[in-house]
RNA sequence: GGGUGUAUAGCUCAGUUGGUUAGAGCGUCACGUUGACAUCGUGAAGGUCACUGGUUCGAGUCCAGUUAUACCCACCA
């Protein structure tokens, strides 16, 4: 590195694009099995092929590398497996879109094979915008072994489980009352109905019995189905119309008579009692119609419009329909009344439109037996979530889990692996069966049916493979809680299920994101930043440690793009901090071990803030091992910003500019420190670090930090020499900070130009301060601007015996005299507020050690230190009160 | 109808197993171009820890209830 001054700001662009391209053409992302290292791996949660980078990515993904940095740094062989998912419907309906727009064509049009052509060539020209985006954000997942969920290898697992489930009877096959989405014209599984409350009608009808002597009256929500409806029940043995059973009712607006049926899903002391009966679209009376061997009529097209079967209504929208029929009863007299009601409808998460229950031919995965062993490796701890709460609704839901519905109407995924002959047999197989009387069934894969087998399908399963071996299970798992029953349980299931062995050890949920108002993000609301965007203005960094600084533990962010100034000013002070040392010359020979260093000869400072570093290289470490990435971000810019700029760097001036033996000292102790702070931050940071390491010389050119060794405490280094007594020197310097803050402020509180040079008298408390304070006044000057600091362990006195402006603080009192400016009131105004405190103190902790219950009660560490404390307070006093008398 | 969170300074949030009279950042105010940094520095003001009751020598922290708010689950015709 070449002496040219660093520029005063930290511009970030240039460094995150050069060290990126560095880093992956190096292959340093790369992981491959090496048994001499432990393992360590993640696998990225796919994001939809056709997705674009939005700030719940650039959370996701900012942990994930900070876990995959952290450990690469700790020595363990890393690989951090990306890859993106075909996304079924989803990806249909945005290439369906395109083709309409850009083509003028549409699915339907150019059938099923060219359009699955077509999705292909989308996918090739747009798809995975998102994986280049990524590397924006420095993450630095292995893209050498990048997969797609529609790739052959993948595409064979899927194949592979569906058979190996469809032998072992846990598919099926079965006409079953399932979530239909117009919109997509597909069958749905239960997780992909969303319910919203919304303001309905109650409408309540009345169905003439056909023997004229009256009605039932029935109510609905949705008198579209009436045209369904093909019986009515009432409860079991209920007298006001258990002469009614077995009779008929005129259904009105067809020609149909339905029967009146006893059923306890009748509800006595619901409305009437009465309830109208649509087996082919409700999933109660589906089940009524099943008990009672029911007609299902079906009125509905695949699009939710009338079907043939709704008569006149032929050909009107569900919502139209509904308006006649209750126009048409209404003019028939049969209307009875309408309430208001909220109810939860369903809506495709997709289509965002009401689904449709209907009845359908579909496949099915049982679900309860794989669930077992999911459930016990959550409960014994074999798999962690956390936060741990999230396991209350991992429980619910496993424990009363449900089949799952898994083919879906569409053509983008993977077909079902079934072909059907003409004597109707079906045939199950990974390839397809001999002879060409077969033809394969005409549905597709629920996405999630090759997501839950990402974790090994990623690493080359069902073939054996090395990666295998080594990498699995997995060790971290990242995502977002909304997807716990869609992704994390199914994968823990196929885990047990198909590697015997779970997929991951710990699930890390993230919060959910909103704006500064705490709305969620959306593309409506235009409330949702553009992380490129971001990144452009304020740096990669300064995004990845904002959002992690700001995230709260288990709850909502507020984020806000104003919010990156904490990441982009905390870069600029870390590279201000390097500006500085660089400055000061060539790096320390003995940076990364203080080699030659003699303990006893540390400066107070210098012990001071090797010890401070320790104590974070702890609580960052002990964060990040409970995945308390908040609390590790905090700790570190709290050690570098405060505790390194703030104090070090500013108290360790004055040895510079002495002394070339204290400079030199003080220099390495510096580099010492500034290195692992570099180190501490990388996994955060990861561009600003890296180029900072290499302007200051940690690193040779063709290094990289990524690999340098994640911070020790001097014990752990061996260097435990340099630690010794600290504890006592610790409190003196933390002392000797606080009589400089208070020197500050005497000078404030007296309205004096900070630049005006000023003695300051020091009056020490012990002996041991007095020694400790005469050492460091030279320091002391230089921390208070003043041009001379006194020691002694007297009060100052002028020559014509008046006092000065004081303040008192642990190592003593600091006095700044200033010829006749005293404010003796002022004085002592402020002492007084002082004693008032103090006594308030005193008060306070005199009743306690009073108190006969704390002292019999209370551990005798907690009594032992309330007597110091009081002791402290009433030596505190004295000396206030002696100030005072010295003032008049 | 069940379940899970949250409620601490103007705002956003920390506050470890209960132990001094509760902290940070931002914002506000005052002062400042001291040779790393105005993307900065030095200071100041600002809170009956939602409410009620309980346990305890001692409660922001534990328990019960109340209120507010957010989310999740549930086939309420």
């Amino acid at each position: 590195m070449s002496n040219a001054e660093m520029p005063k700001a930290y511009e970030s662009s240039a460094v995150e694009e050069k060290w990126y391209s560095w880093w992956e053409s190096n292959g340093l992302f790369h992981g491959r099995p090496d048994p001499a290292k432990k393992p360590y791996s993640i696998v990225i949660p796919p994001p939809n092929v056709t997705g674009i980078l939005t700030m719940g990515h650039v959370l996701n993904n900012t942990l994930q590398d900070i876990l995959a940095r952290w450990h690469r740094m700790e020595g363990d062989e890393v690989c951090w497996f990306p890859g993106t998912d075909h996304a079924g419907i989803a990806t249909e309906s945005r290439v369906e879109k395109y083709l309409r727009e850009k083509e003028g064509t549409s699915r339907d049009e150019l059938g099923r094979e060219e359009f699955v052509k077509r999705v292909w060539s989308w996918r090739e020209q747009y798809g995975g915008t998102i994986i280049r985006q990524l590397r924006k954000l420095g993450t630095s997942c292995d893209w050498e072994r990048e997969r797609f969920t529609m790739d052959e290898g993948l595409s064979d697992a899927v194949k592979q489980v569906f058979v190996q489930l469809y032998e072992k009877g846990y598919i099926k096959r079965g006409k079953r009352m399932i979530n239909w989405c117009p919109v997509s014209r597909t069958a749905l599984s239960d997780e992909e109905v969303v319910y919203k409350e919304e303001n309905g009608k109650f409408y309540h009808f009345k169905y003439p019995l056909s023997d004229g002597s009256g009605f039932l009256i029935v109510a609905t929500t949705r008198p579209e189905t009436m045209l369904g409806d093909t019986a009515v029940a009432v409860p079991i043995g209920d007298p006001r119309y258990r002469h009614l059973v077995g009779k008929t009712v005129d259904l009105p607006l067809t020609d149909r008579k339905i029967p009146i049926i006893e059923d306890p899903h009748a509800d006595p002391e619901k409305g009437t009692g009465c309830v109208k009966i649509t087996p082919a679209h409700d999933p109660n009376d589906f089940e009524v119609g099943l008990r009672h061997n029911l007609d299902f009529i079906n009125v509905f097209t695949k699009d939710a419009k009338m079907n043939e079967r709704a008569g006149k209504y032929a050909g009107l929208d569900r919502f139209e329909c509904r308006k006649q029929v209750v126009a048409d009863m209404e003019r028939l007299g049969l209307l009875d009344k309408i309430e208001d009601l909220v109810h939860a409808v369903g809506y495709s998460e997709r289509g965002g439109v009401p689904v449709e229950p209907m009845l359908s031919e579909q496949w099915f995965v049982k679900m309860d037996e794989l669930a077992k062993p999911a459930i016990e490796a959550v409960r014994n701890g074999t798999i962690r979530f956390y936060p741990e709460r999230w396991t209350k609704t991992y429980f619910h839901w496993m424990e009363n889990i449900k089949d799952w519905c898994i083919s879906r109407q569409i053509w983008w995924g993977h077909r079902i692996p079934a072909w059907y002959n003409e004597k109707n047999e079906v045939y199950v197989g990974v390839n397809p069966p001999e002879g060409d009387n077969w033809r394969q069934d005409e549905d597709v894969l629920d996405t999630w049916f090759s997501s839950w087998l990402w974790p090994f399908s990623i690493m080359g399963w069902p073939k054996d493979t090395p990666e295998q071996k080594y990498f699995y299970p997995t060790n971290d798992l990242v995502t977002g809680p909304d997807i716990i029953f869609f992704w994390v349980a199914r994968m823990i299931m196929a885990g047990y299920e198909f590697k015997g062995a779970p997929p991951f050890r710990n699930v890390y949920f993230t919060s959910i994101i909103r704006d500064d108002l705490g709305r969620k993000l959306s593309k409506s609301l235009g409330n949702s930043p553009d992380p490129l965007d971001v990144i452009a203005r304020y740096g990669a960094d300064a995004l990845r440690f904002s959002i992690i600084y700001i995230a709260p533990i288990g709850m909502d962010i507020r984020y806000a793009n104003e919010k990156c100034e904490i990441g982009r000013n905390f870069a600029n002070k870390l590279w201000n901090a390097c500006r500085f040392r660089k400055m000061q010359g060539a790096v320390s020979e003995n940076f990364r071990n203080l080699a030659g260093i003699d303990p006893a000869k540390l400066a107070p400072d210098e012990k001071w803030i090797l010890a401070w570093t320790d104590r974070t290289i702890r609580s960052a470490r002990e964060a990040l091992e409970g995945f308390k990435f908040h609390q590790a971000a905090h700790d570190i810019y709290e050690m570098v910003w405060s505790t390194f700029c703030d104090w070090f760097i500013e108290s360790c001036k004055p040895r510079l500019y002495g002394d070339p033996e204290a400079k030199k000292q003080t220099l390495a102790v510096l580099d010492f420190v500034l290195w692992k702070l570099l180190r501490l931050l990388h996994p955060f940071m990861p561009f600003v670090t890296e180029e900072l390491a290499h302007q200051m010389d940690f690193l040779k050119e063709d290094e990289s930090i990524m690999y340098a060794h994640y911070p020790e405490t001097l014990e752990k280094l061996g260097l435990g020499a340099l630690a010794d007594g600290l504890d006592t020197v610790l409190g003196q310097v933390e002392d000797k900070f606080e009589l400089v803050r208070a020197g500050r402020n005497l000078r404030i509180s007296y309205d004096i130009a900070p630049g005006r040079k000023l003695k300051y008298h020091i009056k020490a408390a012990t002996d041991a301060q007095e020694t400790f304070l005469r050492n460091e006044t030279g320091n002391l000057k230089f921390l208070l601007n003043a041009e001379e600091v006194t020691v002694s362990q007297e009060d100052y006195r002028a020559e014509d015996g008046t006092g000065a402006p004081s303040a008192l603080v642990n190592a003593g009192a600091i006095f700044l005299p200033l010829k006749g400016v005293i404010d003796v009131e002022a004085e002592t105004a402020k002492l007084n507020k002082q004693k008032k405190e103090l006594l308030g103190w005193i008060k306070g902790s005199e009743a306690k050690l009073g108190n006969p219950g704390f002292l019999a009660k209370a551990p005798p560490k907690v009594v032992e230190d309330a007597k110091t404390h009081l002791a402290e307070m009433k030596e505190k006093l004295a000396r206030v009160e002696e100030a005072l008398k010295s003032l008049n």
